[in-house]
DNA sequence: GATATCAAGCGTCAGGTCGG
DNA sequence: CCGACCTGACGCTTGATATC
């Protein structure tokens, strides 16, 4: 809507309020051309505290599809969404499924399995599997592998316990002479110590009693804010992708009645031709 | 080629909603 | 009541296209 409040943008409505102008069609048409508001009545306060408090797209598509059959429903995961591969989803419950920056999933299992899967890839041949040696009940106040995320060199960072990090080469080429040599397609992985300053995206947990000086407490403002930030990133990513999905709806349905307006229209006139025939 | 414009997407903030 | 989540609004970036 705030392309109509605010003159000086001129951006495309697709993202902000094309979805509300369509909703506006499906109505109109809909109720078959009868009383329409006009849209100026309502003005643009109005407008936005009634949009404001609108349900989320997922509940709208859902009652949308349980009145319309043939209606998609979004689902409450996004587990056969393309963003999704199906192997992350056929796995054995996995506690926690984290995509990086890259679109890579890590999957971590309650046994303490890491399962990393390429976007690129596809059935089970994406998984590679680590093995956390100190996979099976975590000691108390441990440290676990919070997220991935990739650091400006392009490479996939996770921690693990004992704050150490584990980065995985690009493409296997940087392999350290430390390191077992790389064998074939293979990532390699290797231990680093952890850098002061955090890659973005990348939050470590610590146990809130450890926490001294004012410095460790701005440090773990600093760590809610990040973790904070990052989840309205992924939140705000997805809203998207369901409005987005939610238009499609909407515009599928438009097509939809505009058919089936059409065909009444001509129901209409070849029934008024049966019923008054010419008198010459 | 330089510049302007448009479309699409992203990150962040603020405020509303909802479930425990 | 509070924390987690959802979404509109805003500003910014980027790639494509048009205009000069």
């Amino acid at each position: 809507m705030w392309w109509h409040q605010h003159n000086l943008c001129f951006r495309h409505p697709v993202e902000e309020d094309y979805s509300g102008d369509l909703e506006k069609k499906v109505a109109t048409i809909a109720e078959t051309d009868e009383s329409a508001e006009s849209e100026g009545v309502i003005d643009s306060h109005k407008r936005r505290e009634i949009l404001s408090r609108r349900p989320s797209y997922r509940k709208i598509l859902n009652e949308l599809s349980s009145d319309v059959p043939g209606v998609p429903k979004i689902e409450e995961e996004k587990s056969e969404e393309e963003g999704t591969p199906p192997n992350i989803a056929t796995m054995a419950v996995p506690t926690s499924i984290y995509q990086t920056s890259t679109g890579q999933y890590i999957a971590i299992a309650q046994g303490g399995t890491i399962q990393i899967s390429n976007p690129g890839s596809d059935g089970v041949q994406g998984l590679q599997a680590l093995t956390m040696t100190n996979s099976g009940a975590p000691p108390p106040g441990a440290t676990i592998v919070q997220y991935a995320a990739q650091s400006a060199d392009g490479t996939q960072q996770f921690f693990v316990p004992g704050s150490q990090v584990v980065v995985q080469d690009e493409e296997t080429e940087l392999a350290p002479s430390h390191m077992a040599a790389a064998t074939g397609d293979m990532p390699t992985y290797q231990i680093r110590a952890p850098t002061t300053a955090l890659p973005q995206g990348v939050v470590m947990a610590a146990s809130p009693g450890s926490l001294h000086s004012p410095q460790q407490l701005a440090e773990e403002a600093t760590r809610k804010r990040e973790l904070r930030l990052m989840k309205n990133r992924e939140a705000a990513k997805e809203c998207r992708r369901r409005k987005k999905e939610y238009v499609k709806c909407l515009e599928s349905r438009v097509a939809v009645l505009e058919v089936q307006n059409k065909k009444l229209i001509e129901e209409l006139e070849t029934l008024k031709d049966i019923c008054s025939p010419k008198t010459d």
